[in-house]
DNA sequence: ATATATATACCAACCGTTCGGTACAATAGA
DNA sequence: TCTATTGTACCGAACGGTTGGTATATATAT
């Protein structure tokens, strides 16, 4: 492997962030060549087929974090609350206490559902039957549980379009702060 | 006075859909041309600021929608589960089932922000603040009004975002079903 | 020597916008 | 009543600039 300054691993981190930035139309390769510090070039270098394929490496990049940062530590040892705990903060962490916007909410708009069929929808997917676990754990009936796990899915979702509207996280933090109560209370 | 083929409501109105169909950069003057019938150059006719033009009016066209079929609705007469169910009917035409996108969602995205600032805060505000009315009319105290308000606004807003990254309104359907014993419930 | 990586230069297509001009209806003056 | 003027509605063509994408050449590291 010959030297480089720019890994392809930091490439997809800058990118993604344009990306949750802009949307899919918004982030254009003159803003993906200057946050990755890539030229034109070297990002077809890496990215094959253009854009679509950045898309892509954007949406595993941010798959892979929500994989190993909340869906594995609630599907880890510990008490509930405890794993629970880790994964909410991990989702802070990752809107960045809901400044940032979410990947499936970007990436279901307009074109780019055709560009990345089926990404949005199987990231929600993972995300609800997580949740749909650690309620099923707490005591509650499948169907029950399935619907616990749908509204926190979208409460997170929501708290998320909201914040950016009154350009404050506050509203989010408050969102996640509801989610054991909401997974766990109120259990046969 | 010029026979008028296209009037500039209808105009409006097309050009909304667009909008909220691709999103303010996904919004091309092509698109919205043809969408509502207009030459690229006409529109500058009804919209002499452009593209900001239009997205203003857009803004204004939906915040109008809004007010007279969700909120007048809510400040109106009569029991109050009737007059929720006036204003959920008509945010669940508002939003097709759950099929389109919100405004509010979609000009809080990227550069849309510095494009229309306030627009997305006005709206989320104002119904808030109705809902936080009718909370407070089932008597809840001001704060947990808000609160309930707060939770309502977040349930639907969400619930847009799962829709659309499923590809189905279900769920979308579900919320509205939820919003009448979330405002109303369990109080003193 | 070979594969990887980056730079330079370029493309057609499209972007939002502007311009010059036409068609038509209402108004004003004779 | 007829004509001249005005103002609205609309369009085709073109503007400069940017888009996403490519081809070719050069550099670097093994």
């Amino acid at each position: 492997m010959p030297a480089v300054k720019t890994t392809k691993e930091d490439a997809v981190a800058a990118i993604t962030e344009v990306f949750r930035s802009y949307g899919y139309d918004g982030a254009s390769l003159s803003r993906l060549s200057q946050a990755s510090g890539l030229g034109r070039s070297s990002l077809y270098h890496y990215f094959p087929n253009g854009k679509e394929d950045m898309a892509k490496a954007a949406g595993e990049h941010i798959a892979n974090i929500v994989m190993e940062t909340v869906i594995e530590p609630l599907e880890g040892a510990g008490s509930l609350d405890g794993r629970l705990g880790k994964a909410i903060a991990a989702l802070s962490k990752l809107y960045d206490g809901g400044k940032t916007s979410c990947l499936v909410d970007l990436f279901a708009i307009g074109e780019a559902q055709t560009v990345l069929p089926g990404l949005a929808k199987s990231m929600i997917d993972a995300l609800s039957v997580a949740f749909q676990r650690v309620a099923e754990e707490a005591g509650a009936a499948r169907k029950d549980a399935k619907l616990r796990a749908e509204r926190a899915v979208i409460e997170i979702e929501g708290a998320l379009v909201v914040a950016r509207a009154q350009g404050s996280g506050a509203v989010f933090q408050r969102a996640l702060a509801r989610i054991p109560s909401l997974l766990l209370e109120n259990q046969a």
